[in-house]
RNA sequence: GCCGGUGUAGCUCAGGUGGUUAGAGCGACGGUCUCAUAAUCCGUAGGUCGCAGGUUCAACUCCUGCCGCCGGCACCA
């Protein structure tokens, strides 16, 4: 890594998900933040890319009848695709399939086995295949809760990763090195975890085949974050840029790049990033988004209707960066309507008019220092120093108060008053009024050009200019920049006023038709749209074929909920006392606790697999299972009957 | 259950180490100007600062308890 570079890097998204708008926030606010170092004078590179490996991508992939490389083409296209039309600069796209990256993987491996941090183990347990992950304690026969599959029993040797060496290693990290992780919230959550033990991980898998193989060992292939991870070095390969100045994440992944990932470098011998900066989520009107929701929102909609920099605006200026923000149609309309129309447009525009009318387009010369230069600096100080500290909410209030100082200056001095006098006096008066109106603008562009680059570069364009805004350098930003003389050019509106009704109605119109298209895509059908109702948009792949054997084998039974009551020390635990006809009532310990109140169970009559072997939670032994929708990310549902059966009736 | 955060005007939020009439932006209402995108500018709008105690001459700001919300861990057959 080279003086005067800066490197960041998005996530690697996975391919299992058709792009978003969560990840257009994420990858907007690295995109700014690139820009914004780029306008510091740095040599910046950003990387993105996808993540591709899996069993989910390739059953994905199977069941649109595709091969598992055609399958990640296309979707890491579509991310591709996305970026460029929302025109984010990405300077470099790493693919987990592509052969540097798989050659890199190998040598981390390799690095850390020769360190002694790598051994072979054999590793028992009960697998979901979905969340592509062992779960701990799980029994054969057990059920996945959130897909409602079962498990899968899968014995196989891996390597293994020997996190538990690194425990003190880590703390000493976060110690020294207290900006590592940001903000404060996510460093204090992730000193807990690790403070709490780290168990060593299983980093290789002989089940999957879609997968880096392992080249010392061509029978295993990497194993999700190991692979995953890498792809912040691989993607500057051969050119001297890493260690990474930041890795800009969402909070979901924070353990992995703050802890396994250091770890992973360390194990290695290899340089550290500097930090990892984990933003809050994108909520839908205050709801999780999720798919079951059927609420998620797409950029592209949004970028038609009222152009990028509307969503780049919305994004960094309403949410407070780091924490979780709301997102709405409304709230983004508004902010553009009371922000960029009404603020920086209109100021755009009625300075312009009036140089054009009073001045013949023409910067008069520059003008002594005025108390509107003095706001400027200051204000653009301030904003700047927010910028650096990635608060672009509070930075561009700073910036709005340079617009609404020079509103507020334009009303005072009254330009349209002075043009209607002769005298020179007032006419000097005016030029200065002008010069003072225009370099305030002028200013405004140059700062907000990280956040709206087109939009600051139609301002400055406008303002006479031929060169580009990003090319100035924030550092050097003083008042009287702007040269005297300099012809502007046609005047054109920014940010036209806009219907809220109206655009709102435009984007969601858009929106289902962008739903469609992406459903299409990732090879599922469509569904209805209900955007109010739960409604579960891509379905997930369908299990395995099984006899009506297999099925029968399984006894689900009608249940009557005769006592409900919350488990001890368990959020999610009900303990039911169910009656399905026997002697006496079952004792069924379910997850349903933040779904359904106990009181409001009583009595109700519910589906019990009722030959489960028994199983030990928080100390009660339930013996059965009580069945409900899953649905992803979302609180289950239970089976039930419109019409009445006997309690003990057997489903099949 | 453990740990952390949070609850301030309709909305989004500011309010180091306690001290005159609790602030901003948006929205709303009234007025003004006319350069401008029915924009700007000016003024107004009265929120028990979650609840209850406590410390203090004085608490939104400290302490205790409770309630609500959010997150992490445990947990989900």
């Amino acid at each position: 890594m080279k003086q005067g570079q800066y490197y960041l890097t998005t996530p690697i998204y996975y391919v299992n998900a058709a792009p978003h708008i969560g990840h257009a926030y994420t990858t907007i606010a690295a995109e700014t933040i690139a820009r914004l170092q780029r306008m510091k004078g740095l040599d910046v590179v950003l990387t993105s890319g996808t993540d591709e490996h899996g069993t989910k991508v390739e059953r994905a992939a199977q069941a649109q009848g595709k091969t598992p490389r055609a399958f990640v083409d296309l979707i890491s296209n579509e991310f591709r695709a996305q970026w460029q039309k929302l025109d984010l600069r990405i300077d470099r796209f790493q693919r987990t399939t592509s052969p540097e990256h798989a050659k890199l993987v190998n040598e981390l491996f390799e690095a850390c086995r020769a360190n002694g941090y790598i051994y072979k183990g054999s590793y028992t347990g009960m697998y979901a295949v979905v969340s592509e992950a062992f779960v701990n304690d799980a029994k054969p026969g057990d059920v996945d809760p959130e897909t409602g599959k079962p498990y899968e029993e899968v014995t196989e040797e891996n390597y293994f990763f020997k996190l538990s060496a690194f425990t003190d290693r880590l703390l000493a990290l976060y110690e020294e090195n207290p900006d590592f992780i940001g903000p404060e919230i996510r460093r204090n959550e992730v000193l807990a975890f690790v403070k709490g033990g780290l168990a060593d991980l299983s980093i290789t898998r002989t089940s999957i085949k879609w997968g880096i193989p392992v080249e010392a060992d061509p029978s295993h292939v990497f194993y999700v974050w190991f692979d995953a991870l890498t792809t912040y070095i691989s993607a500057v390969a051969g050119e001297d840029r890493w260690p990474a100045d930041l890795h800009l994440i969402g909070k979901e992944i924070l353990r992995f790049h703050a802890v396994y990932w250091p770890a992973f470098l360390m194990a290695a011998g290899w340089p550290l990033p500097k930090r990892v900066f984990a933003h809050g989520w994108l909520l839908f009107e205050n709801d999780k988004m999720s798919k079951s929701r059927g609420n998620i929102v797409r950029p592209s909609p949004i970028a038609d209707v009222m152009g990028v920099d509307a969503l780049r605006y919305f994004l960094l200026r309403e949410i407070v960066f780091g924490q979780d923000g709301s997102f709405s149609f409304d709230a983004l309309v508004g902010r553009y309507n009371s922000d960029l129309a009404n603020g920086l447009g209109n100021l755009a525009s009625r300075t312009l008019s009036m140089l054009a009318q009073y001045r013949d387009s023409t910067i008069p010369e520059p003008s002594s220092h005025t108390a509107i230069a003095h706001v400027a600096e200051t204000a653009a100080a301030s904003a700047l120093a927010y910028f650096n500290a990635s608060d672009f909410s509070k930075g561009l209030e700073q910036v709005w108060s340079i617009i609404s100082a020079a509103d507020k200056y334009i009303v005072e001095l009254a330009p349209w008053k002075l043009a209607k006098l002769t005298d020179d006096a007032a006419q000097k008066l005016l030029s200065e009024t002008l010069y003072t109106a225009a370099e305030a603008l002028r200013i405004v562009c140059v700062l907000i050009s990280p956040i709206l680059p087109k939009s600051a570069q139609a301002i400055w364009s406008q303002l006479g200019y031929t060169g580009r805004v990003e090319d100035e350098k924030v550092g050097s930003l003083k008042w009287g920049g702007l040269p005297g003389n300099q012809k502007i050019s046609s005047i054109a509106a920014v940010f036209p006023r806009l219907d809220v009704k109206d655009t709102v109605k435009k984007m969601v119109e858009l929106e289902g038709a962008e739903k469609s298209r992406q459903a299409a895509l990732m090879g599922v059908s469509p569904a209805p749209d209900a955007p109010s109702v739960a409604t579960t948009t891509p379905v997930a792949p369908i299990a395995d074929t099984i006899s009506i054997d297999d099925f029968s084998k399984v006894d689900l039974r009608v249940g009557l909920v005769k006592s409900a009551e919350p488990v001890k020390g368990a959020d999610k635990l009900l303990h039911l006392n169910v009656d399905i006809g026997e002697a006496e009532p079952r004792t069924i310990v379910a997850g349903i606790a933040l779904a359904y109140k106990p009181e409001l169970l009583i009595g109700r009559k519910v589906v019990i697999v009722a030959n489960l072997q028994p199983r030990k939670l928080r100390g009660l032994t339930s013996q059965g299972m009580i069945v409900a929708a899953s649905l992803e990310g979302g609180s289950p549902v239970l089976a039930s009957f419109l019409e009445e059966v006997p309690i003990g009736a057997r489903l099949k």
